[in-house]
DNA sequence: ATTAAATTTGACCAAACGGTCAAGTTTTGC
DNA sequence: GCAAAACTTGACCGTTTGGTCAAATTTAAT
């Protein structure tokens, strides 16, 4: 039961194959197209309403197609949710490569920080799922933390000891630098209305995120014993 | 229409009237002790399952009382919301009061993160609620942050500006120092599951929420060029 | 004791919910 | 060109939802 779907389909795009194709067809479009549409308008009605607050109904309605349709796709809505957590916690993964033991302390910290605050301007809807679900207690993800999560940031915790016991920082316990830090930049994006209330803004501009990120930067580095450094042009 | 409850009820204690009054019944009792029931049990179910996905019934469950009974005292699931939230709110603005020019800045500053701590530990699910509130666009405390939250946010600015231009403290913008703090101390009531799953406890000891608090307070004030200064015994 | 007010409760309702289905239409592989 | 596979969709279904109500019971005031 519950199977309607199960094929794989990735998106993979093998460059030109007919000449001068236009709008021409490649095979699976249409699936890779809808999934992407549903998978989009999934993420925002889930954000704004919850697990439990989001209706079927109104996902269909924001991707622009039949309630039906969206079951063909995904079988259940709890399926689509856990689709839509897993596009999530592929972002979330990645962004820790910045911090290697050969790297510098006070600028892995700080590009991992300014990476983390961009992510909370330019995705922020993935963040306010991700952040229901744990508030309701990370029903669907509980497996994720205790092992993928986990096992990074111990990993990431011997790169920071390494930097203790070399003398190049001072010694902070990684799990709470690492909340610190995560609960700091993504406020900005899952407390969005609030900080905007407080600089007299519906919308946050580009300064507030800068300001934010450098304050940030500013109390982590520090804290951590290390000099606070401006951010560089890193514009190409 | 649906304004089935009215009046005040007060929750005052005039001390014993009746001599060796042992279950004694105070006049209005049942309003105030089915109140505080379902205001109790409401608190856990938004907290868990959000707005949408909380039901009366839910609530009425866990308060061990007929679903009608909830509709009786508050009327309207949107009132009973509303009711929570309004004891959340309170709770929030108290705590700024340790910030005051005539303080020391480490030392208040220091006071105001363990005292937030403390409530992320003692009042999770307050926290919870609100923070769902926040990440669905603050759609029934929209006023609140506009007028009562920035009107006492840009009072507290002005006593870190005051400390500032008395060269007691570095400069900060006190709207990113605040978020930080909020951020970074709600994040150990929102995320207690994610933090549980990297120091390996299903509930975090206290040992966690004292680490917590100091790693937080360590960064605030080295960020703000003040010394660090560890907890002082104020168990009376 | 009497009576008005407050409280309790099961039964009930229309609307909305997630999900299904069969009958169509379009795409695709050959 | 043609059959199979993929896709589309309105209609439908059983369940759950927030909310109502009238009749009964308890509490409060005089």
């Amino acid at each position: 039961m519950s199977d309607a779907v199960a094929k794989g389909a990735e998106a993979k795009d093998l460059g030109d194959k007919s000449a001068a194709g236009k709008d021409e067809a490649a095979p699976g479009h249409i699936r890779v197209r809808n999934r992407a549409l549903i998978l989009s308008a999934a993420e925002e009605v889930f954000a704004a309403q919850g697990y439990r607050g989001a209706t079927t109904a109104a996902i269909a309605a924001k991707a622009g197609l039949p309630k039906a349709n969206v079951h063909y796709y995904f079988g259940t809505k709890e399926a689509l949710y856990r689709a839509v957590l897993e596009d999530i916690l592929g972002l979330w993964l990645g962004e820790l490569d910045r911090i290697t033991e050969a790297g510098d302390p006070a600028a892995a910290l700080a590009d991992y920080i300014r990476a983390k605050i961009r992510h909370s301007r330019e995705r922020p809807l993935a963040s306010k799922v991700y952040a229901n679900e744990m508030i309701r207690g990370a029903r669907h993800t509980g497996d994720f933390l205790k092992n993928e999560l986990r096992s990074l940031v111990k990993e990431k915790a011997k790169v920071l000891e390494a930097w203790v016991a070399a003398g190049r920082m001072d010694p902070i316990d990684p799990v709470h630098l690492f909340s610190v830090i995560w609960a700091a930049t993504q406020h900005y994006a899952d407390f969005e209305v609030q900080v905007g209330a407080l600089v007299g803004r519906r919308q946050l501009a580009a300064k507030d995120y800068d300001a934010a990120a450098e304050t940030i930067v500013r109390m982590v580095l520090k804290g951590c014993g290390l000099d606070y450094i401006a951010p560089e042009d890193k514009a190409r």
